[in-house]
DNA sequence: CGGCGCTACGTCCGTC
DNA sequence: GACGGACGTAGCGCCG
């Protein structure tokens, strides 16, 4: 029982502990994704109120995209300072 | 021009009231986007967790995605049956 | 510049060879795409003979897909039994 | 038996020859999403190739896809002119 | 005209 | 660290 080998033959090793593991992490992620799915269709709901309302669901969908490239833009500048902040402390 | 147009006044109109409402659903929907960003991280987490203690997540992966398969056709032989059997209802 | 920049001079160079290239390309793909809308049609046709049989192009459908999703689940299993025979390989 | 239910009843017929037409319509329409699925393969490969020489498939789908527009336009305005041409016909 | 299924894009993970 | 491949998701078109 080298090493390397001992993490694998924990994680696969058929019986006791390791499958009960094994099914905690599965449904966890499960659980995650069913609700993942659940804001999915919040979202979409949203869209059809807004739509019964006289919305155009697609320019919304626009907005939304480009208010969200405005962010990560933002964020980026922001990194990119603290980068320059961070080297100006260093120097 | 009693109603028909009202709709889209409401909808398309520059000022007012229709604004505040379109501000509205768009920060709803950017709101839910956020919380579906952050459930879509705490997968990436327990996937990390799952590799840190030895587990191949490209396993743990499949192993969901064929889990989440068999639900999905479930689901279509149910909707097929019923099918079926309003189709014979009809005969 | 010897090299490095050579396949970005061929693919993006505005005359001569590169343009003749970057015609066989978009040729070939709405060549196939053409062929691919004439399958779609010829598709169509199917389910249109079969409803003008009597069958429900609905079901027909569902059918299809269930026969696809059995074909994928198939694949998928075995490519996880791939995996799992790899992974005690390694252990 | 009175009518209506009389096409139905064949379509769904448990035996016999509508279950040989069922079973050929379904081989018939996967057969033809094979073909179809090949023929999308190949655009795939026409497009890794085109990368690999160095363009950018995003451009080029762009291309294609504007490429297709001007010729749906171009159609709709002959069919538009046939249709001016055979009122004057008519007139 | 609305809903559903399919296709295509963008994103993420694994690899070199 | 970058590239390529795979998956999930969002937009588009067809069917009912």
């Amino acid at each position: 029982m080298a090493d390397g080998s001992a993490t694998l033959k924990t994680a696969t090793g058929a019986g006791g502990v390791a499958a009960e593991r094994l099914r905690s992490f599965i449904e966890r992620v499960e659980r995650l994704e069913e609700e993942k799915a659940a804001i999915a269709g919040d979202i979409k709901e949203v869209y059809a109120e807004a739509k019964g309302e006289g919305y155009d669901t697609k320019i919304l969908r626009q907005v939304i995209r480009l208010r969200k490239m405005d962010r990560a833009e933002r964020q980026e500048q922001e990194a990119l300072l603290e980068l320059y902040l961070s080297a100006l402390g260093e120097a």
